[in-house]
DNA sequence: AATGCAACGTA
DNA sequence: CGTACGTTGCATTC
């Protein structure tokens, strides 16, 4: 029987509301803010039936509306559901989208349900001889099962199915297929709104049928049952007959569809594309190509040549034999490489190569000197279009181990950074990862499948045709970014901005900053000794030893033992942040917490300051690693180690910050930051028209806004008022609330309240501009800086008021945070290049967001300030002037004074 | 060994 | 109940 095929019908509503309450809405968004959790767990349900069952035919049948004849017959019939939520609305009709894209047939009909529907195809693909798999989370479809018909029911989640044959239904419930309806009937469903009888259950139910049969033998012989229950069933008989009615499902519903139209038999990859990159599915992508029966490419858009893409995905590595690179290389002007190599703490080295264009697909280890050479020209020629993921990256970034680094000379792009540009809120942006997300497949994915993967260390070759693979793989995803950024007006900060920026930073982190080490040591020595004081005496006051440094020991003997006053609540006890135990300090004065607080201070101290001494090398330079692609609002990183947060804030902060210093070679370091940058962007964006003045004509920006805010000529302001000026502007930018900002001024809310009214009354522009900004970011799903850095932020739609607040704080923050970092990245360049024309030997070091440090050579100091602050100056063009203010000394403690 | 959390440094 | 990061040590988990 069964060899005439296999149907599969869903119940597409049932199934959908699973999955809807299967999975959190919260991690399952568009980063539009549609809200995907259905889609995808009902998807990811199918495309595993697909997979594990093999249907040959497949429909899926939805509810045309919550009428049928059921309500109609009995006005009650579902009347207690409620309404579905409105995240759940909206995404059966993107089901509908993904199904049909899949080539399978939607089917429904006014007046019925899907179960019915379900219940006619059942009918007439049994007759015909298939078997058929139903999957519903519905029971009433457990009376169609028979010997050739069974449910799939939903266990729990999406992908926990129990199969419902009549032996199953006869251990759970004791009953046969055709008795569960009349069980249904006697039993009363709430979800339905069915009433069921006072006192009857489903064992009452169970023992019932297996009495008499059935329904119809229960109520011939409804006098014989005895007891209170049969007093209530014949009271409830009129309701139980209508329940089973009711719950009779309908096997002739009048459908045009016949059997042979559900057959399944192709679907087009590029239209299932189209609609899994519609709706942000990454990782179910791999999965679906897998199916059978797709037709098309693996790959792209619409408009994409997909036989080109397919016969791409899988294109031969031909390796070149030692010594044949530069012969092989010769008349390629224009291809995607893969480079297997390292980059870490500025240096370097190329190991092998692989090159794909329209004709070949190239690897070669750079063992040979003549090859390796080979590579480095070619790859530093300007004249020919490279396109890399991540040159900066650990694979690549050095094209030479003697000297300065030598970037790609004509990278045409950077899929990483274009990724990172395209969506800067990703984890990773490691190749395998943005293969997977952009081009639904997974980048090990090989057409000889694992065995040859198994193989992979045994022989070198290996290991060429994986790059070989990477470098297609980056040949593909160029082709995609380009038109995406494109679309998104994003080109020409990949191309002007971020991929000549990835070049500075290298040789940034290749340049390195000198150290003092002597200095360094000194301090950990000091800081080492501070610490063992201060935890001697915090053993001597507790009367007994415990590590300091344990939030769970420390919890311990601040609360129990020494029964200080409770802290704000964390998931693990109670705070013991520096703020926390300076406010118990006020009030109780206990001498453990100076010491604590003491030793926190210096431990952290001592901790930057030998995390820093190991990473000197010989030169006693410290290399950090910039990263590009961390940020979610375009700022770089720093890491290994993270040179934007040596300390500055305390004196003994600042005799680290004094450690670093001018290099062998140099005569002093020079930093220049701009002032007050994000007030300035928020002044420009808002055009308001006081805050703009006050940048003009102030001579303290704080004190001129503190002037106008309380309506006092501006030598009047004292330090309080401009205290707390100034924390309100600053928290302008961050999202402050009035409570926020009457914790950090000590104030009650309603003074921070009048102090927020205040200043919107001064400056009803900034207001203006802070409500439109997050209304814009609302209506389109993302923030822009003023060069069209985008920021997307789906959360701005959801339901849980603080996930949505959070993203209206990250919305008013992002695009003056990131106007901010876009002007420093352009000053950078502006910098880099000035300083090259005006052949200098000077050179940047670090950047630390508005802040850039330079190395000055001998004579060079009066030339590169002038650098500093006329291309910081006009990086951008604002309605408020850019001040720079620029400092020089022999280390970066003294220069930025 | 890997991960999460609290704490804390910077802009 | 103020944004953006990276690092550390401790505690928990595998």
């Amino acid at each position: 029987m069964a060899d005439r095929g296999k149907l599969l019908l869903l119940d597409g509503h049932s199934l959908a509301y699973r999955a809807f309450y299967a999975l959190p809405v919260e991690n399952f968004s568009t980063t539009t803010g549609q809200p995907t959790n259905a889609v995808y767990g009902f998807t990811s349900m199918l495309v595993n039936l697909l997979r594990d069952e093999s249907p040959t035919h497949v429909a899926v049948a939805f509810d045309v509306s919550r009428q049928s004849f059921r309500t109609e017959r009995f006005s009650d019939y579902k009347a207690t559901r409620s309404a579905s939520p409105p995240e759940f609305k909206g995404q059966v009709d993107l089901i509908k989208q993904v199904v049909t894209a899949l080539g399978i047939t939607t089917v429904e009909m006014p007046g019925f349900e899907a179960d019915d529907v379900i219940a006619t195809l059942t009918t007439k693909g049994a007759n015909e001889g298939l078997e058929v798999e139903i999957v519903s989370g519905d029971r009433d479809t457990f009376q169609l099962v028979d010997e050739q018909v069974t449910v799939l029911y939903p266990k729990k989640g999406v992908s926990d199915l129990a199969t419902m044959t009549p032996e199953a239904i006869e251990d759970k419930y004791g009953l046969t297929p055709a008795q569960y309806p009349d069980f249904a009937a006697l039993r009363g469903d709430p979800s339905d709104n069915l009433p069921g009888i006072p006192g009857v259950g489903e064992k009452t139910a169970v023992k019932w049928l297996t009495a008499y049969g059935d329904l119809a033998g229960l109520v011939e012989h409804v006098d014989e049952v005895g007891g209170k229950v049969g007093d209530a069933l014949r009271e409830a008989v009129s309701q139980v007959l209508l329940n089973r009615e009711l719950t009779e499902l309908v096997r002739d519903v009048p459908l045009e569809l016949q059997v042979a139209d559900t057959a399944w038999s192709q679907w087009s990859r590029s239209d299932v594309e189209e609609v899994f990159e519609a709706l942000q599915f990454s990782a179910l992508r791999s999965r679906v190509q897998a199916l059978p029966h797709a037709v098309g490419g693996a790959v792209g858009g619409e408009s994409a040549p997909e036989q080109l893409h397919s016969a791409e995905a899988d294109r031969e590595t031909t390796i070149v034999p030692a010594g044949g690179l530069r012969e092989a290389l010769a008349g390629v002007a224009s291809a995607a490489v893969a480079c297997a190599g390292s980059w870490g703490a500025g240096r370097g080295r190329l190991e092998a190569i692989a090159v794909c264009d329209d004709e070949r697909v190239l690897a070669c280890a750079l063992e040979d000197d003549d090859d390796r050479t080979a590579a480095l020209e070619w790859l530093s020629d300007e004249s020919i279009a490279v396109d890399v993921h991540d040159v900066k990256g650990p694979d690549l970034a050095v094209l030479t181990e003697q000297g300065p680094p030598t970037i790609v000379g004509g990278v045409r792009i950077d899929t990483a950074l274009a990724a990172y540009l395209d969506a800067p809120g990703a984890r990773t942006y490691a190749l395998g990862d943005v293969v997977q997300r952009y081009l639904g497949r997974s980048l090990e994915e090989s057409a000889a499948g694992e065995q040859e993967q198994l193989q992979l260390d045994a022989d070198p070759a290996q290991g060429l045709t994986t790059l070989g693979r990477e470098a297609q793989a980056v040949h593909q995803l160029a082709r995609l970014l380009d038109d995406k950024l494109a679309g998104e007006e994003l080109s020409p900060l990949l191309a002007q901005m971020e991929v000549p920026l990835a070049g500075l930073l290298a040789r940034m982190e290749y340049a390195g900053i000198a150290v003092d080490t002597e200095g360094l040591r000194a301090l950990s020595e000091e800081f080492s000794s501070q610490m063992r004081v201060a935890e001697e005496r915090a053993h001597e006051i507790v009367g007994r030893g415990f590590n300091l440094g344990s939030p769970k020991q420390l919890q311990e003997v601040l609360f129990v033992e020494r029964g200080l006053p409770k802290t704000k609540k964390i998931k693990t006890g109670y705070t013991t942040d520096a703020e926390a135990l300076q406010n118990l300090y006020a009030t109780t004065e206990d001498p453990l917490l100076e010491q604590l607080l003491a030793w926190r201070d210096v431990s952290k101290l001592r901790q930057t300051v030998e995390g820093l001494l190991p990473l000197a090398d010989d030169e006693s330079r410290i290399h950090t690693t910039f990263k590009q692609m961390a940020a979610a609002t375009g700022r770089l990183s720093s890491a290994d180690p993270n040179l934007q947060n040596i300390p500055i804030r305390t004196e003994a902060g600042r005799r680290i910050r004094a450690c670093f210093v001018v290099g062998a070679g140099y005569e002093t370091l020079m930093t220049a930051d701009y002032s007050q940058i994000e007030m300035r962007i928020m002044a420009h964006a808002s055009g308001d028209d006081g805050l703009i003045e006050a940048f003009s004509e102030g001579e303290d920006l704080h004190s001129t806004v503190a002037a106008k805010v309380f309506d006092v000529a501006e030598s009047d302001v004292d330090a309080e008022m401009r205290r707390r000026i100034k924390a309100m502007s600053y928290g302008l930018a961050y999202g402050l609330s009035a409570y926020g900002l009457s914790q950090q001024l000590h104030i009650t809310p309603a003074e921070a309240q009048g102090l927020m009214d205040d200043y919107f009354t001064r400056f009803g522009g900034v207001r203006d501009y802070l409500s439109g900004v997050v209304e814009q970011a609302r209506g389109r799903g993302y923030t822009e800086t003023m060069l069209g850095r985008r920021r997307y932020l789906p959360d701005l739609a959801h339901d849980n008021r603080q996930r949505r607040e959070m993203a209206e704080r990250m919305a008013l923050n992002a695009p003056i945070q990131g106007t901010a970092a876009d002007i420093v990245k352009v000053a950078m360049l502006g910098v880099d290049r000035a300083l090259a024309e005006a052949g200098l030997s000077s050179r940047l070091l670090l950047q630390v967001h508005d802040e850039l440090v330079v190395e000055v050579a001998a004579g060079e100091q009066a030339q590169v300030e002038e650098i500093l602050r006329s291309q910081m100056g006009q990086a951008a063009d604002l309605r408020v002037p850019l001040e720079v203010s620029v400092g020089v000394g022999g280390d970066w403690q003294t220069a930025g004074h």
